[in-house]
DNA sequence: TCGTCATATCAATCATGATTGATATGTACC
DNA sequence: GGTACATATCAATCATGATTGATATGACGA
């Protein structure tokens, strides 16, 4: 069988890991809240004003990204205040832009 | 509403477009494609062999990789040959390995 | 034309995960 | 204590898409 290991500047992964995130960014409200926590750290209702998304989805949305340690949570008062780890990880979304559609010349 | 724009260096686009892109690459079975087409152009049954996946299967991810216009394909008798239409997917693909748990210090 | 190989398509099954509504937990203030 | 607010969880539904097996299409050589 073939090595399936990919590597980057710093680190080799498994495509199953790799898999796994790429499964967790491809929802459009994951993206849409991260988006919206580039420019800094919101609660829960915030987030769901913002994005007028109802509560209890943005909160499972939270929880699949805190999971797998892509924001982190503090709680203050009633309010838990999510952020990005990695602040770089708004600017990698964005990139995939570059892949989209229509971003070549021969298309139509 | 709130703009829900993402911008990249060059262009700006729709969440729901990276949303797609990013379901596009989020298989595990596509990303071995595109990490197979990384060193070169490679027919369908190269693949399927060197990643023992299934020829139909192969060719089914290989339209869908093709409707997304992330790889091209020209036949050359019998055989089709499919390549990545932009060398730096396979790196941006590697980029996200960034990103997987346990990059950062406060990892358990 | 016939047989074979390479690839694509189709229908059916199967698994996964997003969304919803109801409800529980936890915090603050009276 | 009791009430109101912020958040999390749960069960149920629903949609999507990956996989499989069978078969069709298309190209080549005899």
């Amino acid at each position: 069988m073939i090595d399936m290991t990919i590597r980057s500047a710093s680190q080799t992964h498994e495509a199953t890991d790799i898999t796994n995130l790429l499964k967790v960014l491809a929802d459009e409200n994951r993206l849409k809240i991260i988006s919206c926590l580039s420019s800094g750290e919101k609660c829960v209702c915030q987030l769901a004003d913002a994005l007028d998304i109802p509560q209890n989805l943005i909160s499972h949305h939270l929880k699949v990204l805190k999971t797998n340690r892509l924001v982190s949570d503090e709680r203050r008062g009633r309010w838990v205040y999510y952020s990005l780890k990695d602040k770089r990880l708004s600017d990698f979304v964005a990139q995939a832009g570059e892949f989209c559609d229509c971003d070549d010349m021969d298309c139509p």
